[in-house]
DNA sequence: AGATAGTCCTGTGGGC
DNA sequence: TGCCCACAGGACTATC
């Protein structure tokens, strides 16, 4: 399940060993992997996977971006950048075009040479060639098919690139990005009328934490999942913004230097196989801080883990006679 | 409009 | 042994 640390290990390896490449051609092994490109544009199957491959083809990638498990590759159009001019004063005209890319569940983004045996579930090729260098073919595999491959126009935007994808413009900043502001954060965790985790689940709200870090964050932040939003103080969401950014940043840390020449792997080298998690998948084991014992409740179809002592449940909470000690 | 079910997928593992 | 089904989950879509 690549979360924001994986994908931006991700993102660093196609800038070394993709960026500036052109794209040669393109082969779509599976179109379901091009579900969301051209949504909308009312085009049947082969339209969709001819758009996508025209689209890309003799394009240069230029510096992969990333916001929260978003990740783009803008596209040098500079032959056709003429028709790209003009609209002053409008903040939705398209500035480019990019290559985006989600991992979903399940997604790879791999750099192999042309001649290496094709991955179990490869879905879209990309191959890639260099003036000064052997050709390399960018390989998009993905077992489970929540990821995928769109071609979106890029529009004017807070990220530090100044733009982001129009298909990605509803993903809230994410916590490592250096414009997000702690105390929208924090007015926005208070006017929301729900619990902790959905927010932090909610890629508009803030981006890049999914189930694992999810949890993980809201442990070390001695919260419950089910705390609500509302009741929020200001140094409770300090604290929680505060353990999101020390699990991704040490999710980061363990993938970022794991990942090697030739190969971007999300699901084997990064993150949290790496590393140990103190409640995820830890149910029915000591709580590392306190030793009581991490429990596990289905919420949202998924799985929540927690000690039930160090982040005390918003019911138990309200029927216990006294604090915390 | 904000909150929440339902949907897409396939490999794994438990139960019988 | 083998089959079947529940389960895992990110993010979009539809519905209230």
């Amino acid at each position: 399940m690549p979360e924001l640390p994986e994908v931006e290990v991700v993102r660093r390896g196609i800038s070394r060993w993709a960026m500036g490449r052109t794209v040669e051609s393109v082969t779509v092994h599976d179109p379901r992997s091009l579900r969301r490109h051209a949504l909308g544009a009312a085009l049947d199957e082969p339209a969709r996977l001819g758009s996508f491959t025209t689209a890309l083809t003799q394009q240069r990638l230029l510096a992969p971006q990333r916001r929260g498990k978003f990740l783009w590759i803008p596209l040098d159009r500079s032959t056709t950048a003429a028709t790209a001019a003009a609209q002053p004063g409008s903040g939705t005209a398209p500035v480019g075009e990019s290559l985006l890319i989600h991992l979903g569940m399940s997604g790879q983004v791999l750099i192999d040479e042309p001649s290496a045996p094709a991955q179990k579930h490869l879905k879209i090729t990309l191959e890639l060639g260099g003036e000064d260098s052997a050709p390399k073919q960018l390989r998009f595999i993905d077992q489970r098919i929540f990821g995928g491959m769109q071609i979106s126009e890029l529009v004017p935007s807070t990220h530090p690139s100044g733009s982001v994808p129009a298909a990605a413009v509803h993903i809230a900043p994410d916590p490592l990005e250096p414009g997000f502001d702690e105390e929208t954060f924090f007015r926005t965790l208070r006017r929301r009328k729900t619990g902790l985790k959905r927010a932090l689940l909610d890629q508009g709200m803030v981006s890049g934490i999914g189930n694992i870090y999810a949890d993980e964050a809201l442990w070390l932040a001695r919260l419950h999942y089910l705390r609500s939003t509302q009741t929020i103080t200001r140094a409770e969401s300090a604290r929680l913004l505060s353990g999101v950014k020390t699990v991704l940043l040490a999710a980061l840390e363990a993938g970022g230097t794991s990942f090697d020449a030739l190969y971007v792997n999300v699901n084997g080298a990064s993150g949290y196989f790496s590393r140990s998690l103190n409640v995820y998948g830890q149910q029915g084991r000591p709580c590392p801080r306190c030793g009581t014992e991490v429990r596990r409740e289905t919420f949202m179809n998924r799985g929540s883990h927690f000690c039930p002592k160090c982040q005390p449940g918003p019911r138990p909470a309200r029927l216990r006679a006294s604090g915390r000690a």
